[in-house]
DNA sequence: AGGCTAGTGACAGTCCCTGACAGTTGACAA
DNA sequence: TTGTCAACTGTCAGGGACTGTCACTAGCCT
């Protein structure tokens, strides 16, 4: 189902690449509010209403990367063993993530240009701002899946939230450093993450199951 | 300086006001989308240009009363004796805050209009994420001035930023809570506010000045 | 080969927002 | 009081993000 070999299904997967593609590029590197949609669908020779049965709108194609790096995240912190704490499930399905980064987006778009993206959303207010609401619905899931590893109620116990909160505000300060700072390699934001989580640890590394509230 | 009697400013203050309040109100009994910038001006009977004189863009006429709200917060923090702890500032400021707010807000528009705007934000992709935007540049600010009091440089010492991260967290969840619940009135946020910031209290209490890194 | 249907392009239209320019109205001095 | 000036406003034109519609093309399937 997913991957038919079809001359139709390929054309659509080689439109949608191409569309996000020139769309990333002449974000990065005329900024995203001088970049218009048509100016995207001219470089892929196809029409503007085109470009919109890909993608909803000019936001979303900005986050389609990250949309799969996130999901890509979801389902490997679901096969994470159950004996691990929730922090040590998270840091390593994050730092697994990081990994597997380049391989798995190399597939889309060179990685370098996915890594100039995350830096031109971090600096643009209108993608700042969205990409702040998908981190607190990422968020939201997140903590679903660690309170059902430890078999926990997210709406009652808070303990779910508040440690993914935590750890997700480590990685968004984490994001915003690497960001800021020169060196703009996969490896570099690996290593950032790596001695930030370190951090967290103390106060996050044991297991709850058997806790009292 | 501010409140000059001319005829001319007290038009504009009228003309802005017809425009926020028609706004508020559209949107709330309507939807923020369903409702356009051309029925909020006929509504105030001026044209759409003149719209777009008082408010740079349609969603800005949403956040003017959290505006006001915000930065007579900032004011009030900076007024707060310097022998307090960061914490017991905050909470101070936040508690007065809501006291106050009723009679600051009742200047412009109903309390209860405000009140349900507030809901509308919550609820509104694109507005929910602009205001998490505009939360993070007021927990910049916030920052800022916890550093100032206590003596210490925002990008040299975690703690004001964590601090002020922490107690932000604590504010959004309440306002998410209060947003979701029945009693819609300023006393049910107030007491919402106050039982959640006991439980940082002890986390937070003390002061920094003279302790290590 | 020919019908079926998914995908596309072209077009019209709405809404948000902006620049330009002319008209109106309050402020202020003579 | 009146005339000048500056501040505000309305109107118009236009760009850019979308959306609905409809005819048409091209892959699919028998």
């Amino acid at each position: 189902m997913a991957t038919r070999l079809n001359l139709r299904e390929l054309k659509k997967q080689r439109t949608r690449n191409a569309l996000l593609r020139s769309a990333l590029e002449l974000f990065t590197s005329q900024g995203f509010d001088r970049t218009t949609v048509d100016e995207i669908a001219e470089a892929c020779e196809v029409s503007q209403r085109t470009f919109f049965r890909y993608f909803a709108n000019k936001e979303e194609v900005a986050f389609a990367v990250q949309e799969m790096v996130e999901s890509r995240f979801v389902v490997a912190l679901r096969e994470r063993p159950a004996q691990e704490s929730p922090f040590e499930a998270l840091r390593h399905t994050v730092l697994g993530t990081w990994e597997a980064l380049s391989r798995s987006v190399e597939e889309v778009i060179p990685v370098e240009l996915h890594m100039r993206t995350y830096q031109m959303i971090e600096s643009t207010p209108a993608l700042l701002a969205a990409h702040l609401r998908r981190s607190i619905e990422l968020e939201e899931e997140v903590a679903r899946v660690i309170a059902e590893r430890e078999g926990l109620d997210v709406d009652v116990d808070p303990r779910p939230r508040v440690a993914v909160a935590a750890f997700s505000g480590v990685m968004r300060m984490t994001g915003r450093l690497w960001g800021a700072g020169e060196d703009a390699s996969v490896d570099a934001i690996r290593r950032l993450t790596e001695s930030y989580l370190d951090h967290l640890k103390p106060s996050l590394g044991e297991r709850w199951t058997h806790d009292r509230v």
